[in-house]
DNA sequence: TAGAGCCTACATGAACAACG
DNA sequence: CGTTGTTCATGTAGGCTCTA
């Protein structure tokens, strides 16, 4: 004897099979369908398997195809909202193509997220949807790709990369919200980034290159927006209306109060996330001003609760729960064998007017 | 007796051969 | 030609045998 044990009483192909007086070949063409059964032989293995509670062994399964019909996802974040949403969309579009999803939080650590892909690639995960922490950071996901499993990038892009990247025109879209405050009026737009405090003397830099370096983050390339508003209207960008002390709400009410205090200050706000904007709003009750009156404030995505508060906030929508099920697809289109070129698929965003900005 | 290396179980799918 | 059966490969853990 082996010694060997078996692990479940769950009925396999073979006992299947036996019931049905086929081999389990046979059986597993019914069961499977494929190749040619006559409907004796497929009626009486269906038969069996109903009668003995028969289900197909995955793990079995996935040794003999090398697909275990798991997409991996890894977000920075799964609380904020915009990585639950686009969760959503990618699970959706993952389980109408008869896939599920391993998801994995990296806290923007990219020690977490470097385990989080040798995890994931561990449990021969068909495929990844990644939004990196770190865009600089190619090595570990070069190697998942390099591996032959397929990545799609979503929110961030990672220069160099072999890979599907989805998201939206960030530049064009932080330009736009920009030049509408320009338009009401506004001359001193602050900027309120909550990230990378490099961007800074970046974006103070003259010339255009450092502007084209900055671009390749999410938060760069539309800093980079916030700057072409400025300087297509003539207005010279100054370095310390532009904000980066951090991502939590707190971060961002410190850093609205840090700007309010200045001798000249901004008159307008750009928040570039919903949770950035709750912080300023926080700081402007705090000082006593008011929204729109004192200071003006547009932020990124559409939140929830934006047109729930007084005043209801002007926003930038982005089409987050498509940008995940377009992830999705992208994804598995190329686990399915798709060896098309890879693209860098730009979803379009809304400008949604509210009342949180005004003229001045 | 330790360690190395070989063998087997596991469930399934696919290549291939054979049958009527 | 449609249908069926045989055999093998898959990745890994654990057990067995052989060797020094």
């Amino acid at each position: 004897m082996s010694g060997s044990v078996r692990r479940t009483t769950m009925p396999s192909i073979e006992i299947v099979a036996k019931e049905a007086g086929v081999s389990t070949a046979t059986a597993g063409r019914a069961l499977g369908g494929y190749g040619s059964v006559s409907r004796k032989s497929r009626e009486a293995v269906l038969a069996a398997a109903e009668r003995l509670g028969y289900r197909p062994n995955s793990l079995a399964r996935s040794m003999i195809t090398g697909l275990t019909h798991t997409l991996g996802v890894l977000v920075p974040d799964i609380e904020n909202p915009f990585f639950s949403r686009a969760l959503r969309g990618i699970a959706d579009a993952a389980h109408e193509r008869g896939w599920e999803v391993l998801l994995v939080n990296t806290d923007e650590d990219l020690a977490l997220e470097r385990k989080a892909l040798s995890v994931l690639t561990e449990r021969r995960v068909d495929g990844l949807v990644v939004a990196p922490t770190d865009v600089a950071d190619r090595d570990a996901l070069q190697a998942v790709v390099d591996a032959g499993i397929p990545v799609v990038l979503l929110d961030r892009r990672v220069p160099g990369l072999e890979a599907d990247t989805v998201g939206i025109d960030n530049r064009a879209a932080a330009k736009d919200a920009t030049e509408r405050l320009l338009k009401l009026g506004h001359r001193s737009v602050a900027l309120l980034t909550g990230g990378d405090e490099k961007l800074r003397p970046k974006l103070s830099r003259p010339g255009l290159r450092g502007v084209e370096r900055l671009a390749a983050t999410t938060v760069g390339a539309r800093a980079a927006g916030y700057r072409d508003a400025l300087v297509e209207a003539g207005i010279e960008p100054r370095p310390e209306l532009v904000s980066a002390e951090g991502f939590r709400r707190e971060d961002a009410a410190a850093a609205t109060r840090r700007l309010l205090a200045l001798p000249d200050p901004p008159t307008a706000i750009l928040a570039l996330d919903s949770l950035l904007a709750l912080g300023v709003l926080q700081a402007l009750r705090g000082l006593g001003l008011r929204c729109p009156v004192d200071v003006s404030l547009v932020a990124f995505d559409d939140a929830d609760w934006a047109e729930a508060i007084s005043p209801p906030l002007s926003v930038v929508a982005q089409p987050i729960y498509e940008l995940g099920a377009e992830a999705g697809r992208l994804l598995l289109d190329r686990v399915q064998g798709s060896d098309k070129r890879f693209t860098h698929r730009r979803l379009p965003t809304r400008f949604i007017e509210r009342e949180s900005a005004t003229s001045r």
